[in-house]
DNA sequence: TCAAAAGGTTGCAATCGTACAATCTGTGAG
DNA sequence: CTCACAGATTGTACGATTGCAACCTTTTGA
């Protein structure tokens, strides 16, 4: 029985990572998987310095600089000065940049919807509460998980 | 109640993709995300010709010599000649690249084992409900979309 | 038999990510 | 004021992915 409820939530974890994956294949044909990460936690932390962006994410602040040069000539971010302090910059999410992390988002839950649309009302209770049942239990995936998919 | 499903969805995919993410990590330390791929796909679907694997992964023939090529001095896979025909060249898993894939596989299952394991039965059977209900409404997931991620 | 097609590899070039070391400018403590 | 430290960028180097074009060998069809 144990073994049944493993395979069933590996069955739907593959469904979830195709629809994760489909959602952001649109995105990867402007940004690279690292360029998509900056962005992702740019949204969801908000603009920050160099240097702590560079540790959330991982990488060598000189490695950041690159990429957030990269990004920010294509228009997804803006590196502005600190007011009151002259040594550190800045980065945030330019229009374009929250733009692109909206569109995964909304494509991600338009396809979930879609699908628990095809279901009917009383299944969708089933599926919404085995679905809260497993996030509570699993509780909150570490950030730096996430990152690694560029989530 | 259309949006409390996809909401709990959604925070379920998260964590689901944390736990995908992390049982990958300790893989990526050995080879590449591309080169995780082809390990996937050739344990997905046994040995295959290397123009067929190229299709398999969508990127081009010569650009799959040289990941192969890597994997092999690495003792990931095998290159073989196919026997009756001279062109064509037979991939297939190594024991160490069989033993890989197998490792994150096993550790994602024990993973979300030991998060199941802290239900109650009775919640145990609601999750696999529906996980089933959802992973039956979504249907299989395009392979190819998985590969994105390298699963 | 011979030319065309199939299957793979090599040469070449561009792009990224990555880190380390060195550097430059600013800040702050004494 | 000066010196150590903080914050970020530049110089340098390397490895990986990627695709295109050219090429070699083998197969196959006419």
């Amino acid at each position: 029985m144990l073994i049944d409820v493993t395979d069933s939530t590996i069955v739907a974890s593959r469904a979830l990572l195709g629809i994760v994956a489909r959602s952001m294949s649109p995105a990867l044909e402007e940004v690279t998987v690292p360029q998509f990460r900056v962005l992702v936690v740019l949204s969801n932390k908000g603009g920050m310095r160099m240097g702590d962006l560079a540790e959330q994410i991982g990488v060598h602040p000189s490695t950041l600089t690159r990429t957030v040069e990269r990004l920010e000539q294509n228009g997804f971010i803006l590196r502005s000065p600190v007011p009151g302090n002259r040594r550190e910059i800045r980065v945030s999410l330019e229009e374009r940049g929250a733009a692109l992390v909206e569109t995964v988002t909304q494509a991600r839950r338009a396809t979930i919807l879609s699908i628990i649309e095809t279901l009917p009302a009383e299944e969708q209770e089933t599926v919404k509460q085995g679905m809260t049942l497993f996030a509570r239990a699993a509780g909150e995936p570490d950030p730096a998980d996430l990152l690694e998919l560029g989530i």
